[in-house]
DNA sequence: ATACACCTTACACCATGGTATAAGGTCAAC
DNA sequence: GTTGACCTTATACCATGGTGTAAGGTGTAT
């Protein structure tokens, strides 16, 4: 696969992949007798892993932490454990925070089908409350 | 209360409580006489909405046009749902994608703690799966 | 009246996560 | 063999969401 083929292949700008590359997230390509990069199958799973970890907020550097892990002989199983287990609380409180904004705008949107008049549908009467 | 009190209030730096008010998520409070801003107990709450929307992600410019629903009066109440539900939708996918990942990461948490080699611990497989 | 902590504006600077552009090389089709 | 669509690197630029600094005014305590 060629660079573009793969940025197509996640919706992604060329140009992203090779800064991921520069940032770290992604492993330097083998080369074509040209330069050309040529990624496989593996690069590809990394990439959606990247994207899919993006989508739920998580900085470059918390992907890089999180895709590293398998591949920094080094660490040690607890350590690995540590850093899962802290993004885990992270995403956690995260998922807290996004139910009770779930609520909010779902109350705010029925009350809002109910009362014609606008100054009658707050969004911080609910939040006050 | 001052700005600086707001601040400490909700743990940010008064820099950026201007800057929200330059950026239109915080209307201009009352001057003192020698035209400090004085903030009220809305301002707080105001304040507080935008801190638990950007804490699940949504964008400055998210948060206004959620803010100012009520206020900006030519607006119908079909118009307020319609941001709304649009709103709640980007909700639920993101939601959706972090409780695939929380899973994923539960799984990875789960199976390192089985085996001691890292090797045999990865992420991408949880991924390519 | 002077120190000190706060306030004001304005402007500069920063990190993050890219995107665009320039200058050049490659490759497949016609 | 030349056109067009791709590739390369390098460098510049952009938006977002702030933070820091300078130059000056305010308010209170001693």
């Amino acid at each position: 696969m060629k660079i573009s083929e793969l940025a197509k292949a996640v919706g992604v700008n060329p140009q992203t992949l090779r800064y991921y590359e520069r940032e770290g997230l992604l492993d330097e390509p083998v080369r074509s007798a040209s330069g050309y990069r040529e990624y496989d199958k593996d690069a590809l799973g990394r990439l959606l892993f990247i994207c899919e970890a993006k989508k739920i907020g998580f900085t470059l550097r918390e992907i890089r932490e999180l895709m590293w892990l398998d591949t920094d002989e080094p660490q040690s199983c607890a350590s690995v454990q540590k850093v899962v287990a802290k993004k885990l609380s992270d995403l956690e409180e995260k998922l807290k925070a996004m139910r009770r904004m779930k609520k909010l705008l779902q109350n705010l949107h029925d009350r809002c089908a109910e009362s014609s008049p606008i100054a009658t549908c707050p969004v911080l009467e609910h939040l006050s409350s």
